[in-house]
DNA sequence: CTAACAGTACTGACCAGTCAGTACTGGAGT
DNA sequence: ACTCCAGTACTGACTGGTCAGTACTGTTAG
């Protein structure tokens, strides 16, 4: 039963969503855990008991996110064909859930980088993770023959950067619109493959 | 006169140079002044006689390489004609000078993100140099028409998240190769403005 | 004399992490 | 039907280490 006034949901939800709020926001460095304790309205023992430190309680909304991202783009090539139905699936489905989430697109894209060697490491896996997925379907493509062949390891790391870097831009400023991007952003990324339809 | 064993060059050299070194492999946070100060064989009071705290310490190698970098790519059209060749002579430049400078590279392109509010302003504003600049181009070749009119902003911002993607892959694995980049790279972002040679 | 340092002991704010204690629930034994 | 206890969830005042920045006293070169 839910009582009023009181948030029903878990406190370790409470936590989570707190901490994606103002680790977004501010970078893991200007987030005191104190912050996170007022936003959720927990107490700091709460967060020691559901997560070991500040470092695993980053990186696991890092990882929550990232699983999000994945799911949606491989349930998205579900339904398609092979070949470069497939990418552009993929791609469609990754720029709709950073649209849709601007807060842990943030979070991903922008403060988890920099920090020290620890979270270095994570990046790189979270980064290497969707890399591998892109080249996997390109790699596709450029098999069945819808696109020519290219260097599908610099093309997935500089799709990637490309999409990171619009994403950001539209975190910031809003600017461009979700609908601008995949008007033109994805046009551009096929055809810096050759591919036209 | 150089005494042996004496650094002759400028104390402030010494400090920026030893602070790039270990700003770069460490990150902000994790880079400690005493660090700098034995890494550049100077004192403590030095760093504080040239600048006047740690942020602007880091903020001048940020912008003294952003000034290197715009100076080269400003330098490499000077002799190139209108249209797509002072695009592609920008971008070789570019990428040139990253593949030059390892260390800079990743101060500019990990270190200098996800850091606080402040930072983030700086990082904004260099990443906004760059993306102009690419943006002038590309809307002159728009404007002589050496490519079909795109959307120079997105285009932009993508191409800059493309080249950085890329050489952060580098920074970190020392691969592809710079060579590899050059030969992948600049065709393929060449190629998502339907550019072909 | 002054600027440009070297050298270094010191301060003090800041904040992640700790820990003793509270509160509630659900068995298990008698 | 009630003590006892174990387990879980949570509280919040407190601590202790860290480190940017200070302060002050030399020293050397022009």
């Amino acid at each position: 039963m839910d009582i009023p006034g009181h948030d029903s949901r878990s406190t370790r939800e409470r936590i989570l969503d707190a901490a994606m709020n103002i680790f977004s926001a501010k970078g893991f460095h200007d987030t005191k855990l104190d912050e996170i304790v007022s936003e959720a309205s927990i107490s700091k023992g709460s967060i020691y008991f559901h997560f070991p430190n500040k470092e695993k309680l980053f990186i696991a909304l890092v990882d929550q996110f990232a699983d999000v991202i994945e799911r949606r783009a491989k349930e998205a090539i579900q339904g398609e064909a092979r070949g470069i139905g497939r990418v552009r699936a993929a791609l469609e489905a990754v720029l709709e859930t950073f649209g849709k989430y601007r807060v842990p697109a943030k979070l991903l894209l922008v403060q988890a980088v920099g920090l020290g060697t620890v979270f270095e490491r994570k990046r790189m896996e979270v980064n290497d993770r969707f890399a591998r997925l892109i080249k996997t379907y390109l790699d596709e493509a450029v098999a069945d023959g819808s696109i020519a062949p290219v260097d599908t390891h610099i093309v997935s790391h500089a799709w990637m950067g490309a999409i990171y870097n619009v994403v950001i831009q539209w975190v910031y400023t809003g600017e461009p619109s979700k609908d601008e991007i995949m008007g033109s952003l994805l046009p551009l990324l096929l055809k810096s493959v050759d591919y036209r339809d």
